[in-house]
Formats: C-alpha cells, sequence, structure tokens
RNA sequence: GUCCCCAUCGUCUAGCCCGGUCCAGGACACCGGCCUUUCACGCCGGCAACAGGGGUUCAAAUCCCCUUGGGGACGCCA
C-alpha cells in the first residue's frame, strides 16, 4: 500500500488554538500510526498577517505537546515562483483567465446575487474576455458551470456540490500571490500529500480544490473532514471562551499527554476507554473511529485526565515538568531524589502542576509560618507531651519508613492515650503550617529526619513562648 | 438569504454501517455511603439521554422521509 503522507498546514497569524492543535494531532497520529509521514507546513501567504512570532509560538507549542515533523516547515511565502508556474499551467491550458473587476464590482455582485436568494458569487464577467495581463488583474479558475463536484469523506461519507453553486474563484491575486484554495492544492500535488485531515470548516473549499486537481490531471488525495471543538455555548472557540492558546495550558499546569488524550479523545473513541498514553493513541489511533459531531470543549473533564496522567507518570519524570512551577515560586528545588519523594506524596492529591507546586511549597520553607486558625486550634500546651515523645521516637529511628513512623505513633498512642487524630493535627500543623496537607507518615517520610524534628522542636518553642505570655 | 454538515444523559461518548442480546453501557461533573489522622486517592451506590412527527418491519436508538434545533461556509483570510 502507498505511504500515508498528512500535513498540518497553520497559518501563522496567531498562536497554535487548541482546534488547531487537534487537527494537527489527527494527522500526526494518523500518519504515526501508519508508518508514514508527517509534514510541517506554513501558510504565510497572506503577508500583512502573518508574522514571524506565530511561526515561533506555533513551533514552540507542537514541540510542547510533542508533535514532531518529518519535513518542513515549508513556507509558501518561499514558494511563490512555483504557485505562479502552476497558475499559467492553467492559464495556458484555457482552464483559467485575467480578470480585471474591481472590488466596488464585485460588492455589487455579491449584493445582487442575495437579493435575488443566491450565494454571493462572481458572474463570470471576464470569463469568455480573453483578457491579458494588467498591473492589478487577479487570476480566476474557469471553473465546471454544470454538473456536481463529489467529495468523498472518509469521515463524513459522499457529499455532493452542485457546480452551480461554486464561482470562478481568484487564485492569483493582483499583487501576484497565490490564493488559499490554489497553494494548498498546489503544495499538497508537489509534497505529495496524499491524506488530508481538517476541520469542518473547510467542507466547503474542498469541491474547490478538487477541481483544480481535476484541471492539473493529478490525482485526488483522501480527504477527511473532523467535526469543530465548539465553545460552551455551542459556537466556534474564541477568545471569548477563557484559555484557548496550547501554552496557556502548559502553563495552567498541564501535561502534555494530558491535553493530547483530552483533545484526541474529544471527537475519537476507542470503545470505552478514557485513558490513553501517547503511545496509545499512536497504536490505536484510527480514522473510522472519529465521530460526526462538533464536540464542546469541558475544563472539567481535562482537569480530571490531567489528574490521572499525574498520578501514572513517574516521578522522576514528573519531576522535571514540576520544576518550573517551583521555580516561579522562588522555591530552589532540583531534580532529585527529595523532589521524588515529595512528588509521591502530592500526586494524589493534585489534579494539576500549579496545584502541585502550591501544595510542595512547604517542604521548602526553612520557618514555616502557622495559620492563625490552625496554630490557636492545635499548637496548644496540652500537645507538648506528644510532640515531645515524636522527637525522641524519630531519635532512635533509623529509617523513616512509614511503617516505622506508624509504629511509633503507636507507642505515643499508648503512653498519652490520646487518639491518633489528636496527635497527628498538631503534627501536621507543626510541620506545614495547615490543617491539610499529604498524610502524615508519608510526609514525615519525605521531609527526613533533620527537617522533621526541627520542625517539631520550633513548634514546641512556639507553643511554650505563646504560654509564658 | 443560499449551500453544506450534525443530532444518545448537563458534557465527552459506546451502541447505529450488518434492525431483536439496549426498559440504552462507560467517563467527567453532581449527590449519597464506605475507608480514614486532615485533604485527597480508592471502592460501592444513585441521578440522568435515544430532539419531534411520520413511515418500513413481527421488531427501530439503529433503515427512509419531513419538521425542529444546532453548527459551519459563502473574501484579492486561511
Amino acid at each position: 500500500m502507498e505511504k500515508i503522507i498528512t500535513r498540518f498546514p497553520p497559518s501563522p497569524t496567531g498562536y497554535l488554538h487548541v482546534g488547531g492543535a487537534r487537527t494537527a494531532l489527527f494527522n500526526w497520529l494518523y500518519a504515526r500510526h501508519m508508518k508514514g509521514k508527517f509534514i510541517l507546513r506554513i501558510e504565510d501567504t497572506d503577508i500583512e498577517r502573518s508574522t514571524r512570532e506565530s511561526v515561533d509560538a506555533i513551533l514552540e507549542a507542537l514541540e510542547w505537546i510533542g508533535i514532531d515533523w518529518d519535513e518542513g516547515p515549508y513556507f509558501q511565502s518561499q514558494r511563490f515562483d512555483v504557485y505562479k508556474k502552476y497558475a499559467q499551467k492553467l492559464l495556458d491550458s484555457g482552464q483559467a483567465y485575467y480578470c480585471t473587476c474591481s472590488r466596488e464590482q464585485l460588492e455589487n455582485m455579491r449584493k445582487k446575487a442575495m437579493e435575488v436568494g443566491g450565494k454571493p458569487k462572481y458572474d463570470g464577467t471576464c470569463r469568455g474576455k480573453e483578457l491579458s495581463k494588467t498591473d492589478d488583474s487577479v487570476i480566476r479558475f474557469k471553473a465546471p458551470l454544470v454538473g456536481t463536484t463529489v467529495v468523498e469523506d472518509v469521515i463524513k461519507g459522499n457529499i455532493v456540490f452542485q457546480n452551480s453553486e461554486l464561482d470562478d474563484f481568484i487564485i492569483q491575486r493582483g499583487d501576484g500571490t497565490p490564493t488559499y484554495n490554489f497553494a494548498v492544492v498546489v503544495d499538497d500535488i508537489t509534497m505529495g500529500i496524499n491524506t488530508v485531515i481538517r476541520g469542518d470548516d473547510h467542507v466547503n473549499n474542498t469541491p474547490k480544490q478538487i477541481m483544480l486537481f481535476k484541471a492539473f490531471g493529478c490525482p485526488l488525495p483522501t480527504f477527511g473532514h473532523v467535526p469543530m471543538v465548539l465553545g460552551c455555548d455551542r459556537t466556534r472557540l474564541s477568545k471569548r471562551h477563557g484559555a484557548m492558546s496550547v501554552t496557556a495550558y502548559r502553563d495552567m499546569g498541564f501535561l502534555p499527554d494530558a491535553l493530547i488524550n483530552y483533545l484526541v479523545r474529544l471527537g475519537w473513541s476507542y470503545g470505552d476507554q478514557e485513558f490513553f498514553s501517547k503511545d496509545e493513541l499512536i497504536e490505536k489511533f484510527s480514522l473510522e473511529n472519529i465521530g460526526r459531531s462538533a464536540g464542546i470543549f469541558n475544563m472539567e473533564k481535562l482537569l480530571a485526565l490531567n489528574a490521572d496522567h499525574i498520578k501514572a507518570t513517574p516521578p522522576g519524570k514528573l519531576a522535571r515538568h514540576l520544576l518550573p512551577f517551583l521555580r516561579e515560586r522562588n522555591l530552589n528545588a532540583e531534580e532529585g531524589p527529595y523532589i521524588e519523594s515529595i512528588i509521591e506524596t502530592l500526586a494524589t492529591r493534585s489534579k494539576t502542576l500549579q496545584e502541585m507546586a502550591e501544595g510542595a511549597m512547604f517542604y521548602f520553607q526553612e520557618e514555616i509560618e502557622y495559620e492563625e486558625t490552625a496554630a490557636k486550634k492545635f499548637l496548644t500546651p496540652s500537645v507538648l507531651e506528644p510532640l515531645n515523645l515524636l522527637l525522641m521516637e524519630l531519635n532512635s529511628l533509623e529509617h523513616l519508613s512509614e511503617k516505622n513512623l506508624e509504629n511509633a505513633f503507636i507507642k505515643i498512642m499508648e503512653q498519652t492515650g490520646l487518639k491518633l487524630g489528636k496527635i497527628a493535627q498538631p503534627v501536621r500543623v507543626a510541620l506545614t503550617g495547615k490543617t491539610v496537607s499529604p498524610g502524615i507518615f508519608e510526609m514525615i517520610h519525605a521531609l527526613g529526619k533533620k527537617r522533621t524534628q526541627a520542625r517539631l522542636k520550633r513548634a514546641v518553642e512556639f507553643i511554650t513562648g505563646q504560654s509564658d505570655l
């Protein structure tokens, strides 16, 4: 079978948003699954709106979510000569013509067409005129007037368009640059692309592109149009729906694999399975299981998936993702056993890396700051005894395993007659300053003997200092 | 306005192609309970959907038609 070649063609007029990331993912996953090739192409024929910053932002986002490409990035702005050559071919074979209609004229045509209840389109004024090139003439494609064009879509099935609905669209602007539909087809032909997976919003472009493929006598690629991602108000995703850019999710503390998992699962399914690693996605992805209806972006579910991915990621690997968030908080954390044991205590209670970093702060603070209500309630003279006993027990412990710690606490319970809760909460406040934290034993284990003892001593001093007053 | 697409719990979806095993399954969220030293995790249970109407058929979430609703596209943007 022919090698699958897919592509992702963003236009650099902004950051990479989650919708774009999803179509990139579908193309990439399909190429990887089929052991084919994935090409990155920057569609910057609109020189006005394209920026270098956008290109950089898009590449950065793709790299972060782990999408790599086998070829490119190609820039359409560097291929203008190719498009001109192809436009000339159409001119030569009589399948395209120069048009000198003004923008005002076009405006009027559209208005008139709308008035009689039709679709706004070019009326073919210059079609038979055999005009030659002028300074600002455009080139139009001579589209078939009658018949139908059918899009054989692998996701939606056959879609039939009446050619009479389409018009002689422009393929080259007055300034000599190619328009979108034209550049896409020339590129897909010259780059050997045989599988085009893109957003639903492109179905109406497809018959035009098919006409061009036919005009060039080239075989059609396989088309697949994936339903769009909608905002919570069921309209096209836009800024007012909140965070859109892929890197914004990185900054909020999402794991790239969690975002990937969520985005792919939104519109694609594999039975009842919800959790997928990246490799599993590559292994199981298929075009057949892409759904036909639009999906709504749901933050809650993304959060839940992120929590699952956090739990499933080994601490060492998680550490590398977490470190930037720690440094953001001016904590001097580094890779190593300490951060890994910290992560082990936090993984089950963090939905995002931001949350985890927040929860990890007390591990790095030299001087614990007690929450007022917590200190008032739990750091009282009556807990001096168990606190001191714990200090002693820790002295005699070789290994702070959770088992050993549990035994130590049991011993103290027996000696003081206090219930575990009565001992654990004060210790918790002493170690973290708060009443909410990871489990006592795992936390002491992570903290280590020195830090734990220092904090306990400080709490004892705090209590005696208070009661002296 | 015209054209195109879509339609199962609030949301993501399984089931639909190859009608019966579906008084519709899973997940998120939500609500209970269990576990428990706090918060979580985990476990158990609950709530909750085939848009409406016509056909076809012994039988329809599944096939056909219409209606309604939603989305998208109609640029010398992509």
